[in-house]
DNA sequence: AATTCTTATGTTGTGCACAACCTTGATGCG
DNA sequence: CGCATCAAGGTTGTGCACAACATAAGAATT
């Protein structure tokens, strides 16, 4: 029940960790990625191989030049400035369109991500800084019925995570993860109140300070 | 230069082909593709074809099941009332993120809406409804230079094209025809008065409307 | 020495044959 | 007659060989 092991679920297993290494800098901006020699490392054949970087592609996180390669893009500061804005009003809409009741699993899950953040305070580290990042977005989604809006929130955090991660190694790490840290402990407190909305907004807030940080880099 | 010819330019033709295809109800809700019939129509082989396929499958508008075949999907009512309720909210962002300046070229395309939208009103017709709109949509979202907005309003309008005009067989053509022509006209009106926010918002108001008058046909 | 052409090598794109799978209908048995 | 079993046909998924293409290095020429 937990391996179909069919078609489709490999498929998502192929996408699933070749988008997450690259959103993790394993494959930085302009590395090539070889079909053969993914397709090998999965043992599996170049065709099931080619949809899964179609996909890819289709999300913008690599470009397929024919005789060239298929390469892991770079993105242009201001197209990501844009995304980041979309990104943030639809973060505002998790709170409005279809909200989810805040129940005592919801907080529960909120104080264990808090509680993963204070961890990393005394120990910081970029990955795993990265991966928490990307586990809590998922919980923040979750908190919308609304399945379209989900879809295009994760579609669009995962084009501009790689942007966040390389700032943050060019920021200072203690500060970002610390900042992090109070948008959880924010986020927790709203939680708990039962405040959908108002959970929404500190997402809201943090991605507009986000925006804001990153921007600074922009010289 | 008009026809670069290569395999990306043919991918999009295709996808674009058959995208339009489903939309229009040429292929209406579960109805089975056949990848060879497909292939051998557009003079190329099943691969190229099962990448298109591939993308329309991630978009939501066909399912591929093994062994079985590529069937157009049918929507869920439920879930079609929340995409709905996205894109009114999406609408409304195109004059709010990144929006252009209304140029005397963009009053005049709207004017031609206008004039197209006229013509249907003494000739009332289905398909020519629904193309004049899938144009008119395409420029609406082209008032805003926000790449991402664009692209998620484009991906959610095709995903619920498909239901708006099944709706409008079973409304009044007539009466529809006639509410789009109205959308045009306010639309053309707030152009012509250099306010992008303003025709945004007529858009938002339509898509509302739009969302009660089919969600009468949820019985 | 500079330049152009050629060639070698590696990459993605395509076509085809076959495997895996599902559906349907017939067939045999109880 | 009811039901299970099985075989046949059709569909999508996979693997492989080759075509199309781009790049870089080297040779030939001026």
């Amino acid at each position: 029940m937990s391996e179909p092991s069919d078609a489709r679920t490999r498929f998502l297993r192929l996408h699933d960790a070749l988008r997450t290494r690259i959103c993790l800098l394993d494959y930085p901006p302009g590395s090539r990625l070889s079909e053969e020699a993914l397709a090998a490392e999965f043992g599996t054949s170049r065709t099931p191989l080619r949809r899964v970087l179609a996909k890819l592609e289709d999300e913008g996180l690599v470009v397929s030049q024919h005789g060239v390669g298929t390469i892991v893009t770079d993105v242009d500061p201001g197209e990501m400035a844009r995304t980041y804005d979309l990104r943030r009003e639809l973060a505002g809409l998790v709170g409005r369109l279809s909200p989810v009741p805040i129940t005592d699993q919801i907080v529960a899950d909120a104080a264990g991500f808090l509680k993963r953040g204070e961890a990393l305070l005394t120990r910081p580290d970029t990955r795993s800084l990265a991966r928490l990042n990307m586990e809590y977005f998922h919980f923040g989604t979750s908190l919308t019925r609304n399945e379209a809006l989900r879809e295009m929130s994760e579609r669009l955090y995962y084009r501009t995570a790689r942007i966040w991660l390389t700032a943050t190694a060019r920021l200072d790490l203690a500060d970002e993860t610390a900042i992090f840290v109070s948008e959880l402990r924010d986020s927790l407190q709203a939680l708990k109140a039962r405040d959908g909305q108002a959970a929404a907004d500190v997402r809201r807030a943090h991605i507009s300070l986000c925006i804001a940080r990153v921007n600074v880099l922009r010289d």
